[in-house]
RNA sequence: GCCCCCGUAGCUUAAUGGAUAAAGCAGCGCUCUUCUAAGGCGCUGAUGAGGGUUCGAUUCCUUCCGGGGGCACCA
């Protein structure tokens, strides 16, 4: 990757020339004009070493000269020219601007790589774990549950591509509060709180007066019935369907609350077991057994929580709605208060979403039974639709989901406009299929020199860098903001450029970049659960 | 009252503290004797308000004004 050896030989060039050591960051210039990459490098430590940040830029760039492909004599582990130019200009900024020559050996690396291009390994095998969806087994999968559900399995791809081992698990809440409430509600007594049609059908299935068992065997027809048939429908395979019962029977609640009883982290209170959660930034204490004697969900999470990491995970991510903000403070306290470290837990908190029809929103409760639920909305959008919307958005965004707008755009909205750069490609490939070019000479490869196929190189080796500051941040809209970019370079490329000429060399260079555009825009696609079809 | 998220073009949104704030949709034009016009090109149009930090702020701090969410021995 590029941008990394951009970022470790400046590194080294400020470390040897002004014995500063900084983590050096490379982006990608808002304009041409200032080259592929760039640095502010010499502006950041101009207040530490107290010289003129342009002087500085111009001395880096000295130092950094001779990786460039005009050098003479180039350093004895230099691979291949990377640059036609390095620039220092006001106020301080470092401008590299990449070679024709690396850009067209790229074309042929990533026919080499295929699928694989893009793989990292900078997970160096570790293993995360991602709890998302986790809803409970009292009704169908809402929207909310599509936006953490979507973003938790891309997410899981991506980090499996960067090198990690990932494990996508659904935690079942099958006991206590909600499910003694389901089957009031399915007994239809007093109690009853939900209300959905889906709870008359489980009345004519589920018999009994007792309302814990009756919600029991309610939330299990609910979750093989509903909630697994709708993760299939999403595209999402869960790798470990973990039940909070399982937790009790094993005793590995009783057992993680004398852990924190014996560090003396607990106390009593008016009948009640409290969890001293303020002692690790918490705003205030948790209770883990009420005065009646039942454990809180709390007291079963933390045990959940030592359960992961007792299976080898490194890395903990959950993915939670906003309406459980407020929880992840006691979470957080009781992964310190066990000895873990902060980096290993990550909750991931994404903001409401919000269901727009004829112009007015659409309120979602699963208590009224008013709602649209995911399966609908994937009957009525389809599933690359839905994923891409849900997708989209930064977490922190509240997601308006304007259903007309969904299902009006069919015919024009970046899902198409992808999709359509792979269809295209496909049909060029169809007419020149006979004359089976796989892997394109060198020689002809440099017959690549438009601005449009330039341009399109650049954007294809955007992707292993795509991949990871995804790794990095877990910003999954990353990646479908990045197809977009893809498809539209492509675009330009087929307008500027005939792939189907006369010429036989040029004929084969292009052949070879569409290849190559074909296998990026599949993998991207195939990392969001997007289907990629070669007819349109 | 306290905590969190968001206020960018008519609408939905981009922009690791960077260079002329970027797209799509909507609107107005242009573009198929050429590999799929579900494409391409152009025009119109925006950082809620005020302070501060600095070479430089949509981004960080602060006050205010809007919108959403959370503040239980609920999940």
């Amino acid at each position: 990757m590029v941008r990394k050896e951009i970022k470790k030989i400046t590194e080294k060039a400020i470390k040897k020339f002004y014995k500063e050591k900084i983590e050096v960051k490379i982006e990608r210039p808002s304009e041409m004009v200032f080259g592929d990459y760039a640095t502010n490098v010499a502006m950041i430590i101009a207040k530490q070493i107290k010289k003129n940040p342009l002087e500085i830029a111009e001395n880096l760039k000295f130092q950094i000269q001779p990786y460039g492909e005009f050098a003479q004599g180039r350093p004895a582990n230099f691979k291949s020219g990377y640059f036609d130019k390095i620039e220092a200009v006001k106020p301080g900024f470092i401008n590299f601007f990449l070679s024709k020559k690396y850009l067209q050996e790229q074309v042929s690396e990533i026919l080499k790589q295929k699928e694989k291009f893009g793989g990292l390994i900078l997970g160096k095998n570790k293993k995360i774990n991602i709890e998302f969806i986790s809803a409970n087994p009292t009704g169908p999968l809402t929207l909310g549950n599509g936006r953490g559900g979507f973003c938790g399995d891309v997410l899981a791809n991506v980090l499996a591509k960067a090198g990690y081992k990932t494990f996508r698990e659904y935690y079942i809440n099958d006991v206590g509060e909600q499910v003694k409430k389901l089957g009031h509600s399915v007994i239809g007594d007093s109690e009853t709180i939900y209300k959905g049609d889906y709870i008359f059908d489980l009345r004519k299935k589920v018999k009994g007066d007792n309302p814990e068992k009756v919600g029991e065997q309610a939330a299990k027809i609910i979750l093989e019935e509903m909630i697994k048939p709708s993760t299939k429908k999403m595209g999402i395979k869960f790798d470990v369907w973990f039940s909070e019962k399982s937790l009790y029977q094993k005793k590995e609640v009783d057992k993680v609350l004398e852990q924190l009883k014996n560090k003396n982290l607990c106390y009593k209170k008016q009948g009640a077991l409290w969890f001293k959660s303020t002692n690790f930034g918490d705003d205030k204490d948790r209770v883990l057994i009420k005065a009646n004697g039942e454990k809180t969900y709390f007291a079963s999470d933390i045990a959940y929580l030592k359960n992961k990491i007792s299976r080898g995970f490194d890395v903990l991510i959950y993915f939670w709605g906003a309406d459980h903000y407020g929880y992840v403070a006691r979470l957080k306290a009781a992964a310190q208060a066990l000895g873990y470290k902060k980096e290993q837990l990550h909750i991931i908190v994404s903001q409401l979403v919000r269901l727009f029809a004829d112009g007015k929103e659409m309120r979602m409760s699963k208590r009224t039974g008013n709602y649209t639920t995911l399966d609908e909305l994937i009957d009525e959008v389809g599933l690359d639709i839905a994923r891409f919307f849900f997708l989209i958005r930064n977490n922190d965004t509240h997601l308006n989901f304007d259903l007309d707008l969904a299902k009006e755009q069919s015919e024009k909205n970046p899902v198409f406009y992808i999709q359509y750069a792979h269809a295209r490609i496909c049909a060029i490939l169809r007419k020149c299929g006979k004359l089976e070019i796989r892997n394109p000479k060198s020689e002809n490869l440099k017959l690549l020199n438009h601005p449009s196929e330039l341009n399109l190189i650049k954007q294809l080796i955007r992707f292993p860098e795509i991949i990871e500051d995804i790794a990095n941040d877990y910003q999954v809209q990353r990646l479908p903001l990045y197809a977009v970019d893809l498809a539209a370079s492509f675009h330009q490329f087929y307008r500027d450029c005939q792939v189907l000429t006369g010429d036989r060399p040029l004929l084969e260079a292009r052949t070879g970049l569409i290849l190559a555009t074909k296998i990026v825009l599949k993998n991207t696609l195939d990392l969001m659960g997007i289907s990629v079809p070669p007819k349109m």
